[in-house]
DNA sequence: GCCGGTATTGTCCAGTTGGTCTATAAATTG
DNA sequence: CAATTTATAGACCAACTGGACAATACCGGC
């Protein structure tokens, strides 16, 4: 198995570099030359695994939504009530290592392509709908079935809100204030931390 | 004064036509050519009068809030309570002339940039100053002071993820959805609409 | 030690872009 | 109406990009 396991470090650290370069100089300036230059490779070599520039940012786009994936996974498994599993989410999705300047903004510049990049919109989607599920299965022992759509909009809504001023990086936003904002959503939607549910909305 | 008209019709006329090209193109897709030929002339005249595809951006930039501003200024002018002073700025930024996914996504485009583009940020610095102190000014009747504060934060994020979300164009995400999400987030700062304030905080 | 294929490199190319420059048309002015 | 300035066009260029390609280094099997 020599041939996979070295296309597939190769891809791993191409994308690794792809990554580091998208968050330092946008889209447009992550460049095949910038990549192959990070990695430590010459630029042929991006082609020959990539195929183009296209997919090596699609790569990047999968990569490093599978960081943020993991990271809430490992803190849902940690959980064990549905409360639980819904702060886990939350808190993956603010840990200090995905909640950064960098990243949200290298978020935003793939996400402000997604309506002229079809690949990127389907994985934007995926994203999304993974997201949706996730809140959705935890929500779904803590709130009437009427009311979990909001909250899940209202919930991913303000998640990307914060990901976004944070992007931005020019405010007194920090990772403390974005954690109280996300409190408060909940507790609109679920009512105070300490309430017990009302109900067995199984 | 001819020399001030034409200059001044000319750049609104060649910003218009980049504001076009950017909903539709992105950034990078923003070429002085296309911009030069959406208004009918020529590329060098597109220079002549920005110097460069920059301040063309940065006049973009500041055309598409201006007109924003303008729709948020005319609400907030019919308003008279402080109430009303606040759902006008949010009905302004949920208005269907401008929530939509092009102008939404054409703001993505620029915010994508805000990190790597001095000008860009110093622009977007000057809009949320505005929005923060468009909303403190409402707030300042309704709310007790150590509460402000959140709110803005609050009621700007879920405004921000709203429009992100609108600008990927993918999901069910639509006008009413968002303007109910937002009632919510008003409802969560300031208690339910029709609740009387408990005090006078001038 | 040779050999077949894979991994990798560096070069080359054609297209595009932002920006400069020159020429000309239009308009303003004296 | 001449002269000077302004507006506009269009050709031109240098830089850079993504990608194609051929040449070469590497490596395991025989």
């Amino acid at each position: 198995m020599p041939r996979l396991s070295i296309e597939q470090l190769r891809r791993q650290e191409l994308a690794a570099a792809a990554y580091e370069i998208l968050q330092e100089e946008g889209i447009a300036g992550t460049t095949l030359a910038k990549v192959a230059e990070r990695a430590g490779m010459s630029k042929g070599i991006v082609v020959h695994y990539f195929g183009g520039k296209d997919a090596l940012l699609e790569a990047v786009m999968r990569r490093a939504n599978s960081m943020l994936r993991d990271e809430v996974i490992s803190r849902m498994n940690q959980a064990s009530t549905p409360r639980g599993r819904l702060d886990a989410i939350i808190a993956g999705n603010f840990s200090p290592d995905f909640f950064k300047p960098e990243i949200c903004n290298a978020w935003l510049s793939l996400c402000a392509e997604v309506p002229r990049n079809r690949e990127f919109a389907r994985i934007q989607r995926a994203i999304h709908a993974r997201m949706r599920s996730n809140l959705l299965s935890a929500l779904r022992h803590l709130l009437a079935p009427e009311r979990r759509e909001a909250a899940v909009i209202g919930i991913t809504a303000m998640i990307d809100g914060l990901w976004l001023r944070f992007g931005l990086n020019q405010d007194g936003l920090d990772l403390a204030e974005a954690r109280r904002q996300m409190d408060s959503i909940l507790a609109l939607h679920l009512g105070p931390r300490d309430a017990i549910p009302t109900g067995d909305y199984t």
